[in-house]
Order: C-alpha cells, then structure tokens, then sequence
DNA sequence: ATCTCTCTCTACCAACTGGTAGACAACCGC
DNA sequence: GCGGTTGTCTACCAGTTGGTAGAGAGAGAT
C-alpha cells in the first residue's frame, strides 16, 4: 500500500466504526481488522486510540467545514447564504450521515474527544461568528453571533440523530418529514 | 439491606451510570461500587449485563409510561391532551433527564438493547395508537397514527439531546429556547 | 435445633483491551 | 553495494471485562 494510503484507509474506517457503533465499543483490533492491517500498524500511525479519534474528528470537521465553506461560497443568485448552508448541511447528511453522527458520538462521550473537537471547531466558529455579527461589531455581538450558531449546530445534530431514530424504529424519514426540518432548520437561522 | 432493596439500588444507579457514561462504557464493576456492593450481588439480581440493560429499559419505560398516562387522564379543563403531554415530557426532561437520555442511548447501542426497548414500549404505543385513531377506525388509520406517535417520540428524544449538547457546549438552554421546543414539539403533535 | 431458602461474599477464569519491544523487509539517497 | 529510514509484522504484557463455582451468613419455618 502507498506511502500515507494506510493512514486514510484507518481514518475512513475508524470514522465509520465511530458512528456505527460508538468509539468505546470499537476496539483498535477491529479498526484494524476492517483495514485488512494488524493493530499495531495502527498504532504505528496513531500512537494511542486516543490520538485515533482525535485524528478522525479534525479530518470530519476538515471536511464538514470544507463543504460549508463551499456553499457560503458559492454565489447562487438570489439565494440568501443560510438556505445554502441548510441545503449543504441536509446533502451532507444524506451523503456523508457519518460526518454528523460523529459530532453526536464525540460530545456524548466527553473528555478528552470534546477537546479535540472543540480545537478543531474554534477557527471556523470564529469566522463564522464574526461573519455572522458583520465587520465592526463588538464582543457582546460578536458573542451572541457564536451562541445563535452553537444552538443552530446543536439543532443540525439533534436532526441528524432524529432520522436516526425514525431509520431505526423502520420509519424512515419521508420527504414531508425531510421539508418540516428544512423549515426548522432555516428558522433556526433566521435573522 | 432489605430484601429488594438492592435490586432497586442496581436499577437506579444503572440507569444513571447508562445514561451519563453509556453502557459500553459502564462496567458491571462500576454499577456494584456505586451500589456499594460486590458485582457478583449485581450477577445474582441480574444473571449478565445484558438482562440488567433490559431490566434498566423496563422500569425507565414504566416510570415514563406512567407520568404520561397520568397527565393523558389528568382533567386539567381546557387543555388538550397533547399539551399536557408535551407539558410533562418537559417537566420529565428537566426531573429525571436520565430517562429521556436512556431512550437515546439504547437505540445508539442497538440490539439486543432494542428488542427489549421494543419489547417494553408495544403495549403503551398500541394503546396510544388507538387512543389517537379513536375507536373504530381501520388498520390503515391506526397504523398512520403509530407512524406519528413515533415520529412524535424520536423528536421528542432528539429534543433531549440538543438540550444535553447546549449544556455540554457551555450554553445552558434559556427560556426562550424551551419555549421554541415546547410550540415545536406540539405542532409534531398537532392533528 | 435444624433445615432450607435468600442473599452476599471470596476466589477464580478465559477472553479481550490498549499498548510496548523489537525483528524484518523494502526502499531511499549516496 | 550500503546505511538509514519507513512501514508492517510477530510476540508479548498487564489490566480489565463479563461471567462461573461455590462457600457461608442470616432469617424463618418446622
């Protein structure tokens, strides 16, 4: 296998065990074993599990804020930023649920994961609170900027795990269901 | 200790342990000490970790079952059922969160902790199901109303989770977001 | 007083966990 | 060719896990 394939190999497959089937329930063997590689490989590029999910959490956060990053971007006519963003972020969980479930999984089992995540996401929450606040605006609206988007990610991942749930009690989402939380999403954003 | 008191103890602080740390993460170990008793008491109430998952989702899903039969019956005049029980799924999340989280952890960990989350919840979401088709209506009807109900409850634990994910990130919910979930979780339940 | 049943205990066990030590092969610039 | 680096391996290890076997304390019934 070429030189840093490996590693991507044990990222992908880690963050699918992840999600799956929860970090603590998810041996270093078995990460390994999807791999087709022994565990101690895997400890040759991640020297402890916990290195593991932290390395997982900043390439998922590095691909999540890619793809928001894009749509911000993205210059749609006439189309205001946060229906894009909403847009990404239901694309992204139908194409990548991982991504979403990830960010569940980290901050339900706490310390020392939610300090890798929390690392990872600063940067970009930062820019997007000062975005959000507009150019010149002071701390206190610069602060609540950042609270109006930890609510609205704290929505996007209780959506995520509600289709979970209904895909696990063999109701699976339908496209009325999928319209609701759209419009709650974008709400959630509203000016 | 009295007779059942120690099977009441293991239930009750199983139950915490399950829905702070997840129940992969909980060792038979730790539910004893927390109970102040060796594992192997806990082994005879409960002949492997798995029955005391199932015994843990029994009595949750009795505790819960029976604060929203008694807020369907309560004859509170002028309030609809479905305000009522949106008023006490609230208080319930804010008396004895476990409950909810507990719902939310055992489907993460799926089977065999579902069967008997599944098993346990039947009875009541029959009843209720028909409650809400009223009487005589035909399969199709009582199967759209369990589809709602059920829809109804994965908001429900979602809204859970968003509530456990603001605490974690530092910013406690306000009023003014229970009052967003509460009118939210009521249109889940409107006619 | 003794027998039986309920409950909790000590003493184990095999399997698995995350992690370490170090051998070995392939490739690199020299 | 050759020494060093890179990547993967086999062989271990100590600690923890869920679970078993069986002893023994206490209480009630006879």
């Amino acid at each position: 296998m070429a030189r840093s394939d490996t590693r991507e190999s044990i990222l992908a497959a880690a963050l699918a065990a992840f999600a799956r089937r929860g970090v603590e329930a998810t041996s270093l063997d078995d990460v390994a074993t999807a791999v087709g590689v022994r565990k101690q490989t895997l400890l040759y590029w991640f020297r402890s599990k916990d290195a593991l999910v932290a390395g997982v959490v900043e390439a998922a956060m590095g691909e999540l804020g890619d793809a928001l990053d894009q749509a911000v971007a993205s210059p749609r006519s006439g189309r205001p930023v946060r229906v894009a963003v909403v847009d990404e972020v239901l694309r992204l969980g139908a194409r990548r649920p991982d991504l979403l479930v990830l960010l569940r999984e980290v901050s339900r089992i706490g310390p020392p994961a939610t300090g890798h995540l929390a690392v990872a996401i600063r940067p970009r929450l930062d820019g997007a609170a000062a975005a959000l606040a507009g150019s010149g605006a002071g701390a206190s609206e610069r602060e609540r900027a950042r609270r109006r988007l930890l609510e609205a990610g704290a929505r996007v991942i209780a959506t995520a795990v509600e289709a979970e749930l209904l895909v696990e009690m063999g109701v699976a989402p339908d496209r009325a269901w999928l319209r609701r939380r759209r419009a709650d999403l974008l709400s959630a954003l509203a000016p």
